[in-house]
DNA sequence: CATTTATAATTAGGTGCCATACTATTAGTT
DNA sequence: AACTAATAGTATGGCACCTAATTATAAATG
């Protein structure tokens, strides 16, 4: 969850703006559309996922790895590019290893550092689930174009834009 | 946290479908930045919202409320509306019982139900902070024309379709 | 009218993520 | 060389959400 379930109407949303000054109808309903759609992608995604027993999280982690299957990588820009905090990365490597598929090997010259290595059962269980997984987004966006593809991806990074000054 | 904070390149895309041939890059690519910018947008949010020590559930089930002031409203139906679980709905009530922002009333007729309404406490507060929280979506908004507002709106709609199929 | 079924809210227990603080090691400074 | 600062990984505790089970009440049924 997150973002409402049940998305304001057109309706309520003037309403609400004559009470609110500050509200612009059009922003807030293009804004929700977006958490809303967000939200039920991602919830569609941990489904498949919990079938094969892993979170977003630990999905993600694999993902990563799987970008250079022979390479290892430490934990800290393994956490960096999936988007948790180190700890939280020290928590899904734990629950990865416990299944197997990836291994922490000592790192030679820096005794602080571990490396992270896809096993060959995370590889094959990857290969097995992947195909199914890349086809079901191929299919979910298989109504729009290329571009309208492009065209999604350029509002969103207007937004995206616009999300740098929103941190203040 | 629910995307990649590193997205991966159009050059990496072609090379994993190299791999995996069911991999439609410029699907993956749309889906990815979606999933990445309503990520970000959340967690802005969340950053807003923490200064009220208001989490995105308390948030939303206090605007739900604030929708019709006046009405009750009970955790039932304010749990479908808000998207969560009556559990889930059951703790976050608890957590703005206690700061004193809504009250539980006992139904007259079915004692089984209870209402929920903003207290006046609750109105105050939302009434402080919504209008710096929409001004604040405005702003995020307001490179997007009216048209490309809606645009993303259509486009969102079609992916909504998509998941639709995809639930199976 | 007694029994089953359905509904409302809650409790209990689990998962995933976070922030904070700690330990070990390395690098930088004087 | 001794001291301080920075870095890597982790342990701990907390919050928000979930599922499943529980309790109370109401509605439906034979």
């Amino acid at each position: 969850m997150f973002y409402l379930k049940d998305l304001p109407t057109d309706q309520t949303l003037e309403e609400i703006s004559k009470r609110y000054h500050e509200l612009d109808p059009s922003a807030l309903k293009t804004c929700a559309a977006l958490l809303r759609t967000g939200s039920d992608l991602l919830t569609a995604f941990e489904n498949i996922l919990s079938r094969h027993d892993l979170s977003q999280g630990r999905f993600l982690t694999l993902i990563m790895l799987n970008r250079t299957p022979d390479k290892a990588i430490n934990p800290s820009t393994l956490a960096q590019k999936v988007g948790v905090k180190r700890a939280t990365m020290t928590g899904l490597l734990d629950g990865l290893e416990k299944k197997g598929l990836v291994k922490r090997l000592a790192h030679q010259e820096d005794r602080r550092k571990i490396s992270i290595q896809l096993t060959v059962v995370g590889k094959d269980a990857l290969d097995k689930m992947l195909p199914d997984y890349y086809s079901r987004i191929a299919q979910l966006m298989k109504d729009l174009s290329e571009n309208e593809r492009q065209n999604l991806n350029s509002l969103l990074k207007k937004i995206d834009q616009g999300l740098i000054l929103f941190k203040e």
